[in-house]
DNA sequence: ACCTGAACACCGTTCAAGT
DNA sequence: ACCTGAACACCGTTCAAGT
């Protein structure tokens, strides 16, 4: 065969691609990948740095999803709490995939920018620079443990045994369906509130 | 060879073997672990219900660590924060396995009844039963979050590049060595204040 | 019941050969 | 530069055969 006129394949339909397949079976392989483009396998290998390239494709493609115009917002704790939640929201659009990219963090140079916005934002509010930094991870923290919740194929308390542990089976009962959303929503108010309070602090001293 | 008169196997030792091979390497493979014991690879698979089957094993093993006495303590939030650090430091003991730990929830019994001992504090301290939920899964988001933290093998600001994203570069330069623990901390001294100041509104309706 | 040895389908990766 | 086709080492899983 050799080299055709126009290339059969391309980064960005790789990725697209292997986004599918994580979102039907939650694991991808480079040779179904292939398959799905009619393409042998070897061929992905040109345009794309191995399996663990592809990873980070996937990654680089859910974190730009997150909308960063939430930043914009103001006072300082309403741009936080907006782009926590789009931060959540653009894991959650692709649960399977999430344990794929938790594990590690984005290189993608569009991703760290965010971060350095809300270094900026944090600071511009009156944080001393020691402080933006395990506030910014603490606030990852929840975002990123919250989005786990969310990945669980079934949440530990429905394996739970109604007879073995009763109290546990009675409070899943009265916290209904959205104890996911719930629990994000309290993390969240907790954090956003100590801030307030911890900035509160750093103003007076 | 056949049957030997005393088993070579059993599923504690596969367990270790395994656990050994994810501390060295941040994975493992059935037959690694067969090379290991000296023994056969398919005889792995009649003590054990598969690859899957090894994981829940590694998490079973790793959630029993948790130290369970710290829900003893009184009042209700030192027990609450004395559990989340222990069941932080058991993941933290051995950061490579993480990954494979966090995806699923544990199913064993022994784990489960330390939820439910975490749901009648709670509700013995006064909190309603449609909030224990949502307080402990946000806990959960809070000990989870961080403890993929400390599983990362790169932060994600010591990627960024200190020309692009100046500001960034400066905040982790002041925030030391001990973001992650930091940033748990404060993630949990927030949880806790939200909890408190939640239970008195409880109590005062 | 428990181990061996061999088999099967699948995987990630490399590379000479072609255009 | 980009694709094929074949190769290699490795994986998870099954199973007849042995004791």
């Amino acid at each position: 065969m050799g080299r055709p006129r126009t290339p059969l394949l391309d980064r960005e339909r790789i990725t697209t691609t292997a986004l599918e397949l994580v979102d039907e079976q939650g694991e991808f392989s480079v040779p179904q990948i292939a398959r799905r483009l009619g393409v042998q396998t070897g061929s992905v290998y040109h345009h794309v740095d191995g399996r663990d390239g592809i990873v980070e494709l996937l990654r680089e493609r859910v974190a730009r999803s997150i909308d960063i115009t939430t930043l914009d917002a103001r006072p300082w704790d309403a741009a936080l709490a907006g782009w926590a939640r789009a931060y959540r929201a653009a894991f959650a659009a692709h649960p399977k995939a999430i344990p794929l990219l938790m594990t590690n963090p984005v290189r993608a140079p569009r991703v760290l920018q965010q971060y350095e916005r809300a270094v900026t934002l944090l600071q511009s509010a009156g944080f001393p620079t020691a402080e933006v930094m395990p506030v910014l991870v603490a606030l990852e923290n929840v975002v990123l443990g919250s989005a786990l919740d969310l990945a669980a194929p079934e949440a530990m308390w429905e394996i739970a045994d109604a007879s073995a542990t009763p109290r546990l089976a009675e409070a899943l009962d009265a916290a209904g369906p959205h104890r996911a959303d719930l629990a994000f929503d309290l993390a969240l108010e907790a954090f956003l509130a100590h801030a307030r309070r911890r900035l509160e602090e750093c103003r007076e001293e």
